[in-house]
DNA sequence: CTAGGGTTAG
């Protein structure tokens, strides 16, 4: 017994000190005793302090208890420790480090306890820096060798995504563990290190350390995160051949997985599985089971499931699941209902809910449903987050709902969402839609941490404003910033030439795809190149590229082919191009209309009676022209020669005053345009069908003079419009913009920013 | 002080 120890045992006779040595004491006899403590001049004892400290955090009364340590003259490490284990326990982490500064001020000796807080402690705060010098610490004081101080550095480096300072530490670690090597095999397989993941497997098996569950579900769960689905799927295949038992989380990630690759087959047995092993009452497991027969597109087979099972039985998880099926299998109708039918009964819908059904509706050209359904999701009190902004934010493009995009940049702006890479792209693409590309690239700008496709988000924006050269530019500068191109970026840099008739630039990049950068030309590579040919004159050569493809051409090519014929009135290689296009899709109107524009060019009546003839006993219809215009926060919908809106007479009115002002100014409408054989004054009455002109006469009708008009169209501007909306913005003094399928029309003071090349 | 893991929205 040492002279030290003599107090401690006197003091343990005394019978209101008793307290501090049982787990049961409370507050205030904890509080009794500190108060004797301090009265007798007992707190100098390292033992009685201490456990006062812990008697008191056992209450979490950390004031207290570091109000103890504090009064302490000379504080032992046992007493520090003692009140940062406890902070640590109840998650006061930032409070724990705080104290533990205090400690290293005091000069008081560390010990293989406290590190391994501490250190825990940074991870949780993500504190890397001071992590980082307790390492110091860790190393100067000899800790080296100790493998929990050791383990905990893994972690931390782990937690702050510093995989190369994690390894480094763990291949110095004394003694591996099954807990560490988990982590790090998580950690790799999250990142899809494939062979680092073998390695340290095999590593941690050859050290004689069987692997548990926890360790092959990392593995597992870890590959579905990071797209190595198939790794995923084999991972669980040899876990389950060398005898491992799955749990609920392993068969949740696995599903998840086999549904990625589809492979249905692979997903019937683990459905037989789970049932085996009982696992079919877990909410995971169903919403997993679900997700994987949506994937593999058994939606139907689903939703005579979803018919019959209790309703309860699912939970949030399954019913997203369910709705994601069900949109992703075309059946957007019928998830809408399902979505109604949930909320009508009161059946819980959070955040994904409500985002998966605007994504369903913006990838399934219900854009404006998508904003709608936005709006409700705010007035039902659900939060949106950052990946319901990036599901939003291209149903605004699609339909150059400027105001509502903007609504959700401020919203983003606010939140601090707005650094997130998927907002940021989500962005720079729907300003570049709503043809505010100045917009588009001050988000760009200010992205921090740009992946691809920010780059190729603002490459294929400049692309559609005909900005050719900015579009090269930021291909080079995407290089020097270290991002290598992939093929969308070559489909943006190609489409940008094409705009801007680069018919040598374009060739460049199209030959260096291959030889400086391994990418062989996909499909839309192809297309964009018969388009830029095509459409800057050279129609052979565009012909002799699709002849010389390395595979069967799909009608875009085609398309782009007869597109050009049409644009410089080609009738021989119009005639290949639509026959082709005809074949691969029979049923498409746009090919016979532009065929027949083709002979009406020529005056070929016949001809055009013909494609006319063969259009009407297929019982197909020209898709009707469609504009839409944004006025007041609400988007309207014009239909070429639909009489329905409430203006229609004033527009009507509006546009012919406008003519009349047009043939003042020596204006001559452009009749070749029209494709059919009528006289010249109808002509010039369905020309002033057009929708986009309907459009902007309702937009002049509805705005203050001099503001901008914004209009999308479905189909391309012909030439017609374009000259009368360019009299237009120079007449009323206004800017318009309009996009048509292929590329952006900026009109100001009577000029188009497309050069009148499109 | 004995540790770590998951499904559904881009």
């Amino acid at each position: 017994m040492t002279r030290q120890a003599l107090p401690f045992l006197e003091n343990l006779n005394t019978p209101i000190l008793h307290c501090l040595y049982s787990a049961v004491a409370s507050l205030s006899q904890t509080r009794q005793a500190h108060a004797y403590i301090m009265k007798t001049g007992l707190l100098a004892d390292t033992h009685l302090s201490t456990r006062l400290i812990s008697r008191y955090a056992n209450h979490h009364s950390f004031v207290e208890a570091d109000l103890v340590l504090r009064s302490i003259s000379d504080p032992s490490i046992s007493s520090f420790s003692t009140l940062i284990y406890a902070l640590n326990k109840s998650n006061l982490f930032t409070q724990s480090l705080n104290v533990f500064s205090r400690m290293l001020s005091h000069g008081v000796l560390l010990d293989t306890h406290v590190l391994p807080n501490v250190v825990k402690a940074c991870g949780k705060l993500s504190a890397l820096k001071f992590g980082r010098e307790i390492h110091c610490i860790v190393c100067k004081y000899g800790f080296d060798s100790d493998s929990v101080v050791q383990a905990s550095l893994v972690h931390l480096y782990l937690k702050s995504d510093r995989l190369r300072d994690a390894r480094n530490v763990f291949e110095r670690l004394p003694e591996g563990d099954v807990v560490t090597y988990g982590a790090l095999l998580s950690a790799y397989a999250r990142k899809g290190c494939v062979n680092e993941v073998k390695e340290i497997f095999s590593g941690m098996q050859n050290y004689g350390l069987e692997p548990n569950v926890v360790s092959w579900n990392g593995m597992i769960t870890g590959f579905n995160q990071s797209g190595n689905y198939v790794e995923a799927v084999v991972m669980f295949q040899e876990m389950h051949s060398k005898g491992f038992q799955p749990d609920h989380i392993t068969i949740s990630s696995v599903l998840s997985a086999v549904g990625d690759i589809e492979r249905f087959n692979i997903g019937i047995q683990v459905l037989c599985y789970v049932i085996k092993l009982g696992l079919l009452h877990c909410k995971f497991v169903i919403s997993a089971l679900i997700d994987m027969f949506g994937k593999c597109a058994c939606a139907g087979d689903l939703m005579k499931a979803f018919e019959e099972t209790n309703e309860e039985l699912m939970d949030v998880g399954a019913r997203n699941a369910l709705l994601t099926a069900l949109s992703r299998n075309g059946l957007l109708d019928v998830a809408m209902e399902v979505f109604e039918r949930f909320r009508v009964r009161g059946r819980e819908l959070n955040v994904v809910s409500w985002t998966s059904m605007i994504a369903g509706c913006s990838q399934n050209g219900k854009d404006i449903e998508a904003l709608e359904l936005f709006r409700e999701m705010q007035s039902a009190g659900v939060k949106p987050n950052s990946v319901t902004i990036p599901c939003l934010l291209p149903a605004c493009g699609n339909i150059a709902a400027l105001v509502h995009g903007k609504a959700a940049h401020g919203f983003a702006l606010r939140t601090g969402i707005i650094a997130d890479v998927h907002v940021g792209s989500a962005l720079v693409d729907m300003y570049a839609k709503c043809g505010r590309i100045h917009l588009s690239r001050l988000c760009f700008d200010r992205i921090p941490n740009k992946n691809s496709v920010c780059w190729n988000a603002i490459m294929g924006g400049y692309a559609m404003h005909g900005k050719a050269n900015e579009a090269i530019d930021i291909f080079h500068l995407m290089q020097q910033k270290g991002h290598k191109p992939d093929f969308i970026s070559f489909s943006c840099v190609l489409s940008a030439c094409s705009q801007g008739g680069l018919t040598e630039q374009g060739w460049r990049f199209f030959n260096s795809m291959y030889e400086d950068y391994g990418i062989e030309a996909k499909m839309e590579h192809y297309s964009c190149m018969v388009n830029l040919l095509g459409r800057s004159g050279k129609l052979e050569e565009a012909y002799t590229m699709i002849k010389q493809m390395p595979f069967e051409p799909h009608a875009c090519v085609w398309g782009a082919l007869l597109s050009s014929c049409r644009l410089h009135n080609n009738i021989r290689l119009g005639k290949i191009a639509a026959r082709n296009l005809f074949e691969l899709e029979p049923n498409n109107p746009g090919n016979y209309i532009l065929l027949s524009n083709i002979y009406a060019s020529k005056a070929m009546w016949d001809e055009v009676d013909a494609v006319r003839d063969v259009m009407r006993s297929r019982g197909m219809k020209k898709n009707p022209g469609c504009s839409w215009i944004e006025i007041k926060n609400q988007v309207h919908m014009l239909l070429a020669g639909d009489k329905s809106n409430p203006q229609m007479t004033e527009i009507i009115e509006n546009l012919h005053k406008l003519s009349l002002e047009m043939k003042k100014a020596g204006y001559l409408p452009n009749t070749n345009l029209v494709l059919q054989d009528v006289d010249e004054q109808d002509k010039e009455q369905i020309l002033c069908g057009h929708s986009e002109k309907l459009a902007v006469a309702l937009g002049l009708l509805n705005t203050p003079p001099g503001s901008p008009l914004q209009i999308i169209k479905n189909l391309r501007i012909c030439g017609d419009c374009h000259a009368v909306i360019k009299f237009i913005s120079g007449f009323e003094g206004r800017e318009i913009y309009v996009r048509d399928t292929n590329r952006f029309h900026h009109f100001k003071d009577g000029v188009c920013s497309c050069g009148d090349f499109w």
